[in-house]
DNA sequence: AGTTATTGCTTCGAATTCGAAGCGATGTGA
DNA sequence: TCACATCGCTTCGAATTCGAAGCAATAACT
């Protein structure tokens, strides 16, 4: 970093480490992904995220995973196309399509997941301690709730006035 | 998550909490580098790490940003042809090719960090106290080594015996 | 009710991504 | 020195990504 910089430098190193690491992770996870179950990370964050919950609209989707609508539709014609999921359109709401998790998909999800955790558990946990865990825990959760919460930067002031 | 997991539930807890923040974080960034410098977050991360190197052979710019080899040539013809880098063979090795930061870039560089910094503190740091940005810093630098160490995991015994 | 926004999703086009294949340059073993 | 593997990079094609624009359903305001 040149002389630019009005951050502490711990901040910055611990801002590059992060987001190295978990790219790395990344990589690690979507190779197996692909190896094992031939999906992308993106898919088996969606298959996961419904496996849980069986059924979503595609907002609450694409929030889930912090995706972009369209590439959501995308992604989730392709899993359709494959038989791993199912649109239709809400009873509540016309608009809302809900996607449901089939049964292939589920048995899908079950026959990935320990690859998946096994890489996870390798890369990421072995080289923390119990103690570790908690921390990085606690924080991370505690960062993920804060940018939740927090307004999108330009909270448009919603046309105020008249 | 549904029954398969083997996972203790902290650990599936924490590397969710860890994905998410992350990818809200890169989310956030990249609308700040676009806004104030028309900057990809892969394009930032190319030039911040050559602002600090002043110099880099592709090879070494890909690994270090965690990307492939192919995109990194995309990225670097459209740098080049932005006045930000320079590419020029290698005197030591006619193969590899020299990446050098122009004073432009230097100067692009110096005109988005301020904000992107400003974007990590708020998103990222605001909720943490001081004993929470030495853990995490200590926690991720461990793990980024960790992961740059392990074999890929099909580390090719390399051909053996003979 | 009758506009007028807003919401939820999809379609579209452009940009970006990766891996496989290809190219010269470099190293290695005999 | 002569093959032969390897390395560093680029080209190519296919897949994925996003935002903007469009469409239909719903909400909000009067």
């Amino acid at each position: 970093m040149p002389e630019t910089d009005a951050l502490h430098p711990t901040q910055l190193g611990t801002y590059f480490a992060l987001m190295e690491a978990v790219s790395l992770l990344q990589h690690a996870v979507e190779q197996q992904l692909r190896a094992e179950g031939d999906l992308s990370y993106v898919q088996f964050q969606l298959l996961a995220r419904l496996a849980d919950a069986r059924q979503l609209t595609m907002t609450e989707l694409a929030d889930g995973v912090v995706y972009s609508r369209s590439g959501l539709t995308y992604q989730a014609s392709l899993l359709e196309r494959a038989g791993l999921v199912t649109r239709g359109p809400s009873p509540d709401d016309e608009r809302a399509t809900l996607v449901t998790i089939t049964d292939g998909g589920l048995a899908l999800v079950g026959r990935v997941l320990p690859g998946h955790i096994e890489v996870v558990r390798r890369l990421l946990f072995n080289p923390l301690t119990e103690e570790d865990l908690h921390d990085l825990g606690d924080i991370m959760t505690r960062v993920r709730n804060h940018m939740r919460a927090e307004p999108p930067r330009s909270a448009a002031p919603r046309k105020s006035r008249k």
